[in-house]
DNA sequence: TTTTAAGCGAGACGGTACGTCCTGTCTTGCA
DNA sequence: TGCAAGACAGGACGTACCGTCTCGCTTAAAA
């Protein structure tokens, strides 16, 4: 048998009313039963159809993240611009928490990385292989030192991610060549 | 008066014990209450000297990770070397995680920089400007662009922290003067 | 929407480990946590329909008193002999413990009266109206006097309460006339 | 060796503090905690002369109770009067709080018989039996009845222990003659 | 006069119950 | 069969009090 189908409209409330929390008390003081009663849902739909807070977010990001990104990624300074904008507002927030989440959950970790993290490496791999074809010997370690920049900042806060960056690194990779 | 001293060895015993669960358990599973039990001590005695799990970690690591820094900071390499060691076990799963945490408790995220991420970069900083004098112009974004690498590959698990990244990082580092 | 329904069963699991430790370990060494797990039953489930240990064991007595208690009282000397067979045993020792508490709680207090004590001295009251209708003028008084020896002997324990306090004071009632 | 003698200070301080608290926040939510932090003395010397809060209460009645009571009892009526008065304020609320917390505990209900409940026992017989020659046959269950009238009043609160409840006592046992 | 042993205020110690919160599962009736 | 509601067992949270244990300091009788 079939049964009623799933309730479309409760899938995007559910995912709003996490951003929507993660917005306004930050995601690790989010709870799966505040997302329930933000989205008007019960809460056993919610365990339907995801297992956990991360899940749900990972979810929401991609739904939400995906669609702010060239699809065919231009010069490195507006790819490193446009990524660095996205980190700015409750995604910066969202992702960083996903982050911390995966150090304890490592199929989190996975589908970070495939679902979010790998796609985002090689769109910077294309750019730079591009645009700086000096670099190609150690190309994913100037990944990793590009991305890498911008995660310390977003983690650690000395600093801020922004266009600045974006100018700064650009140069310096343009210096490599 | 003076009443009761602190008992020095409940203070050693609760750190050790903190570093043994993070060690068995990972550090997000591990809470204040198993700590107390696996020390020994009550649960009011840990409260009484510090307010999170955060708290204890972060002096225990304070207390575990200054004395395996090179006091005086060699060439670039074998510093890059000595830091990433630091990084393998539980160190490295602890400072992750207190990074972590550190996203929803800005008080922690302060000392954590003061405490623990500021030297380090003070430290980079003054190898660089020793070994690498042409990268002076940017030498906070190399000292990002290296920390990030390693937080970069810590938090996301794409690609090792051990002496071949510091061997790669060092020679790109040249490759700027 | 109506949501699950409470589970009588577990409302009758708490009630009788309630009572089962009451006459294992006394009243006032029982805890609401210990009754939890002598029921297998959550803490929270406790805490959702009774707000105290007192509350549970007065729903407790209700539920187990009432029943054993003459529909229509009889004479004087079988009412106070059945009475007084009643305060032997836990149930004694329960109705002695919330006394106390109730000392500490007036709202304790009030229910205590108005479902357990209250009912009682109407019921001896109707019996000495009937039975013994000389002593009208102070009925209250002599309620107070006999139910007064009782709970006197319960409390300070220098004396049984039993049928032979239930016979002596038929006797000095008839006296009275 | 001897030592350093008791501080009787400390003693009245301690015994003082605790009907004040009594008096203020009601006899069992007295904690030996705040008994000393309130007698600005160390935990330790309470503990050291007494080893419970109904130890420390039972001094501190009988040294107050004992000296407001008549020491060769005169009529009936006035004997019931004074004891009547005494339960008013602190003394009244403390004693059915020793009584209560003796439920529990068999040693306090042995020590308040014996220095406490029996004394007042042994006082009203004697004046019965000077006052009321004829109740001899059962002396025991009229004091039975008289006190007991007081204390279910006092734990019951249904009505008030005061010099009308006396009167009514005193023609009642007369009416017994 | 000096010892010396006990009492003193202060306050930390290990332990345990408190009442609250969230988790993941379950059980209702309605759609 | 999905859904909103909400009860269920379980377990961590941070707080309070318990009775015990050091501290450094009095205090007064014994040496």
């Amino acid at each position: 048998m079939v049964g009623r189908p799933r309730s479309e409209e409760s899938r995007r409330a559910i995912l709003q009313a996490a951003l929507r929390l993660c917005e306004r008390d930050g995601y690790p003081n989010v709870t799966l039963k505040a997302i329930a009663a933000e989205a008007g849902t019960g809460r056993q739909t919610l365990y339907r159809w995801w297992n956990t807070k991360a899940d749900v977010l990972l979810e929401a990001m991609t739904a939400v993240v995906a669609p702010g990104l060239p699809p065919s990624p231009p010069d490195l300074g507006s790819f490193l611009r446009e990524t660095f904008a996205l980190t700015d507002g409750v995604a910066g927030r969202v992702i960083v928490g996903l982050m911390a989440e995966a150090q304890s959950d490592p199929d989190l970790g996975e589908r970070l990385r495939t679902r979010l993290i790998g796609p985002r490496r090689a769109a910077l791999r294309e750019v730079l292989e591009r645009d700086s074809p000096s670099s190609h010997a150690n190309l994913d370690l100037v990944v990793d030192m590009i991305f890498g920049a911008m995660w310390y900042r977003l983690l650690n806060r000395h600093a801020s991610v922004d266009a600045v960056l974006a100018e700064e690194i650009t140069e310096l990779v343009r210096s490599l060549t």
